[in-house]
DNA sequence: CAGTATCCTGTCCGATACTG
DNA sequence: CAGTATCGGACAGGATACTG
């Protein structure tokens, strides 16, 4: 076993890594949600060598991130479009960009979000649905429902959640 | 050049995770906000090899998002803590958590977080900090104000931004 | 254009042994 | 306890050539 296998690991971080957790992987999620779609689109946007981008392409196939489709009949013609579950991602890429932008961004942002119909520039923050708070240092993991004994012990108190 | 040198791009993303693009790095982070500070409970929680450890710990503080700080005159010994940085990654590891949750646990939920002070539990989601708008299909990213050409062809068009 | 097929190398990572 | 040292394997990733 070269590789730990993340996956057996009940916490969805871990799991999550074990879909995503390449380089390569993330990056060509981000060019997708710019609209990229075809092979040669994000081979020249990234620089990525073509049988890297063949691999990375298979395992976000795989993994249920991207959808493989063929849009034109002869030749065969493939284009990558992101699944439900790809287009779920995207709060990963905005906290991650957002990180990014502030602490390694010496010379300012490269890069901005904005909405879309009224051009604004958008901040973006992760707040509690229900309650709209910001999540901030109250914020406490525990063992959910579906812990195993491994994860129970770890995040020790177990609380009931109220819905 | 073996690994593409993903710090010289200007885009955030790639940049991020030219700090924390390695898997174990991001458990590491995990693991630090549960409350995690020295070696060997970041060994036993992990389960992972004691010099692999060692390289990323001193990435991560190198990368200053972790700070080795001296608790014990003699013998020496050090924790880790998280730096403000460090501390400004959990919005990143909120999302990908909630993203694994979704759609990689098939048995339910393995952790929830939770207001330390309420107990309730909480749902983590992505909105502007302006208006308090959910981010979702209307967000564009765009060129900022530090783009530099190749940004700016990629994310064509630049827009002003209102303060 | 949209890949596939080879070959090669760096390094991530695991296993183990050892030290103040 | 908190690491360092050394060894070796697997694979991510690069470079290049080739195909329908």
């Amino acid at each position: 076993m070269q590789r730990t296998s993340f996956g057996q690991m009940p916490c969805p971080v871990a799991r999550s890594l074990e879909k995503v957790g390449e380089w390569w992987s993330i990056l060509i999620l981000r060019d997708a949600f710019y609209g990229l779609t075809r092979f040669d689109q994000f081979q020249s946007s990234l620089g990525i060598a073509p049988n890297m981008l063949t691999r990375r392409l298979k395992a976000l196939v795989g993994a249920g991130l991207l959808e493989r489709r063929l849009y034109q009949q002869r030749p065969p013609r493939y284009e990558y479009m992101l699944t439900a579950m790809g287009r779920d991602f995207r709060p990963v890429l905005w906290t991650l960009a957002a990180w990014g932008s502030k602490h390694l961004a010496p010379e300012g942002q490269s890069i901005i979000l904005i909405d879309s119909s009224s051009g604004a520039a958008i901040e973006p923050i992760v707040v509690d649905a229900r309650t709209g708070r910001p999540l901030s240092e109250g914020v406490r993991v525990v063992a959910g429902p579906a812990a195993d004994d491994r994860m129970r012990d770890r995040f020790a108190p177990r609380v009931a959640i109220e819905p």
